[in-house]
DNA sequence: AGCTGACCGATTGTCGGACAAAAACTTGCC
DNA sequence: GGCAAGTTTTTGTCCGACAATCGGTCAGCT
């Protein structure tokens, strides 16, 4: 005889799968207000705090949103709302630099290549307005700090391909970062930097894709050259850089 | 005089980035249960009904975990907590069987590259397994489903590569579930699934990353070409496949 | 001794109601 | 029509309460 162990999911759960569920199939659409509390814990059948509760799940999943205290909207999860978490849960396993390189150095020369393809002439103004941002920073000896960061994210905004944004964004929002530690030393390796962006730029504007694609290879492969020059270890802990 | 509109966050909000804070920060290690909800309260200053709404946002998001009635434990969110809400937000923002397969082409074979170098005897012989498993099966007419699935998670386990594996679980969750609606209808399509794992499998267990990668990337390949046998549109949108 | 079962405190899940502050809506006025 | 004041809704927070469950104690039975 067997018996599983069977799991009898509290209320406030349930009431956040069935909003779920509701939300998934279409009945409510993205931007559409959720009907009040107290009307929820009426069709529901149960309390108002049960509801609450079930409402903060959905919440912070990024189903649903509040603004102030309004009304709750129905939303589709941005990438804002999931990189971090995920960055959290990289964070937490303790990723190595090596492990986060490995993927960046297939996911960021993708994404260059495809936004060669796909990108729009405001995408590639901003991406032009990033480098020259660079460029007079890095001019002056400062970090680029935040300026790398969405750089990366301009390309693989640019790449018009939603898997590979969301894929992405952790990656780079835990391994950029890094860089402003070391970056300080090595001053050739600032100036290295603007080099390899100004001509993942040149490459996307000439829709040359396979220019593109290879100066971002070449540019995460500097990444994991300057790590090691700083004399940091392949197998360094990541720490979080930017507060989400 | 600028008068900047301050947004005051909710009690239940600042509850739970606090104990959030305190998971990250170490002074509460996973393994460890958490104060009850009375003297989190307590401590906290505000009503055991604001932290329940705190805590529910932490449940969701993985960082804790409660089994049965028992006390909050603090967790490592794993893959499998966060897979499945990337997969919702994929869907939800109408991913293209393109899109998918454009960051799979990548992803993929770099597991197999990486597992390659560094599958485990217990892992391989797992790969071994599936392969078996998912050859009986086809051999009986009928389609892989989840083993197909169950084979690249193995692999992506395989490699060794936290940040991979992350990257990698949303997208594979939801490609290749797509492959059961066609695969009946494709009959040499299993088979030539089943050669492109063995073939995997071999060049893992031999070591060998290249040819590991070389038919990872084939196989990838081919899913597309299939797809298209099959008189899909690459620009078809995808639909949950599995309900996680 | 080892197991059973009753008892008890602690904790969680759920409920009901309450109230201030903010938002949404209605009404009356120009 | 547009605007200002008042009214209703809704949210955020609090309080108190109680059944169900968990964990442990402790006497009683074999």
């Amino acid at each position: 005889m067997e018996i599983e162990k069977l799991k009898v999911p509290p209320a406030y759960q349930a009431v956040s799968t069935e909003l779920q569920k509701h939300i998934l199939s279409g009945a409510l659409k993205p931007g559409e207000p959720l009907p009040s509390e107290i009307e929820l814990a009426a069709k529901f059948g149960v309390n108002r705090s049960t509801v609450r509760e079930g409402i903060r799940q959905l919440e912070s999943e990024g189903l649903v949103r509040r603004e102030g205290r309004k009304r709750l909207l129905v939303t589709v999860p941005h990438s804002a709302d999931l990189a971090p978490r995920t960055t959290r849960a990289l964070v937490m396993h303790e990723v190595t630099f090596h492990e986060l390189w490995e993927v960046a150095m297939v996911l960021e020369p993708l994404a260059a290549q495809l936004a060669a393809d796909a990108a729009s002439d405001a995408q590639i103004a901003a991406l032009k307005a990033n480098l020259d941002a660079t460029a007079a920073i890095v001019e002056r000896g400062i970090s680029p700090g935040k300026l790398d960061l969405e750089f990366h994210s301009l390309v693989s905004a640019a790449a018009a391909n939603k898997v590979l944004l969301l894929s992405r964004e952790p990656v780079g929002l835990l391994l950029y970062p890094a860089f402003e530690t070391f970056q300080m030393q090595l001053p050739q390796a600032a100036r290295r930097l603007v080099d390899a962006h100004r001509e993942v730029v040149a490459g996307i504007e000439r829709r040359d894709g396979a220019h593109a694609e290879l100066w971002m290879r070449k540019h995460v492969a500097d990444l994991k050259r300057g790590w090691e020059l700083a004399g940091l270890s392949i197998d360094q802990r990541i720490e979080p850089g930017v507060t989400p």
